[in-house]
DNA sequence: CCAAAAGTGTTGCGGTTACACCCATGT
DNA sequence: ACATGGGTGTAACCGCAACACTTTTGG
């Protein structure tokens, strides 16, 4: 009895995976490391790993993100579980997926010796990766369109400051459409979520941007577009 | 079982369980197990269990349903994955939890020995639940309130022929407000997922209802109300 | 004939969409 | 002065909300 419980049960292991999301050269991109062990040597994949006994699944997905960027109190929510039975032919992993957000700030990614590398790749033109990866990026990606849309998680993506222009990109990069610029101005600033500060953008060649901020960095439901 | 997993190997393991939801004397209503070992003597819980290590997530939370309803082929949805440390305390267990809904029908519950009882609760009073399942009803209830708006979902909730005043009374109960008559029937008409048809109710002392049936029983993402 | 629920249209308002020109800066 | 992106208003349209009376049946 005890011999059967065991091997019914005790070989599950339970695992987070983050898909770590910025805007960059004007696309959509996501984190990934190069995986260093066979048969995925040399492909992509998500970062992760396992939950230790001593942390929940939330912590565990925060720690993944801190070990790869260096960040800490970014957006980072949970996205969907997967828990097919051959989905990691290591053994039986029911993996967490989580999402996050980072602005696109220079960014030192950070890597291991268990990992080949770590870079950034725009959301449509992907490597092959590893194990379900793919399909975890695909959900993560259809979240990401549908929660811009009805919060402000915006902010996440966006520098302290920061103009419509920039806004405006954000959203026609996330949906993949362009949008009116006077109705999206009109529409952004009646919600009241941003406001402006006392600065200008220098430089370009072309009348200065006013910058704006966000009032409230806390995730709130408020149709946007 | 879940003690001696965790004393003898300190593994972490995977369960699933399952709100499972139907309508009932208008009200939204609940299925609940009744615990029969301590500490959890007598308290109701959400149906669930462990994943088996040949079983997918998916599966698990399919089997769990059956077992206590006897139904296959029903509105099952993951809903979030809760993975606090100390959220069970016979060891580690990370569960996904899941949401169904079923149709109002004479429905005979079923239960084993491991339990003292299964019933229906309304969720708006319930019982005191066991480890964190009050949070994971809330979290189902949540969801519910939000895709009955945006999806056609609320098909599983009621029998193949239903009235106009039924559907109308379900979103009722279900976002707890009532709604105008004629400019539900107008809307819910409009976007095409019903039709009559050739049965009217009988029995009650006033005209009779005309009697519909949705076209397509997959989940769909239209606005509703 | 009376009670009880079924069924049916119109109007006003508000939000979304479509659309084109002037402004401030650097070179 | 010219090239570049920043910034602004109005009118048409459409979906949503508000609202009351007639119909059909059983008792």
């Amino acid at each position: 009895m005890k011999k059967l419980i065991k091997k019914k049960y005790n070989l599950t292991v339970v695992a987070t995976d983050v898909a770590i999301f910025t805007i960059k050269d004007g696309e959509l991109n996501i984190l990934l490391i190069k995986m260093q062990k066979k048969p995925f040597l040399k492909q992509w994949a998500l970062p992760g790993g396992l939950v230790t006994v001593d942390e929940s699944v939330d912590s565990s997905a925060k720690r993944h993100l801190f070990s790869k960027t260096g960040l800490k109190k970014i957006f980072l929510e949970q996205l969907y579980s997967f828990g097919e039975v051959n989905r990691d032919i290591f053994g039986r992993v029911v993996s967490v997926a989580y999402f996050a957000l980072i602005p696109n700030v220079d960014l030192v990614l950070k890597t291991t010796k268990e990992y080949g590398g770590v870079d950034w790749f725009p959301v449509n033109s992907l490597p092959k990766l590893a194990y379900d990866h793919k399909e975890i990026v695909s959900v993560a990606v259809s979240r990401l369109r549908n929660k811009i849309e009805y919060t402000n998680i915006v902010y996440s993506l966006l520098p302290k400051e920061f103009t419509l222009k920039q806004l405006q990109d954000v959203y026609e990069i996330i949906l993949n459409k362009t949008v009116d610029k006077r109705n999206f101005r009109k529409k952004f600033l009646s919600l009241g979520l941003i406001t402006k500060t006392a600065n200008f953008t220098t430089g370009g060649t072309h009348r200065p941007a006013q910058l704006y901020t966000f009032k409230n960095k806390k995730p709130q439901e408020v149709n946007t577009l």
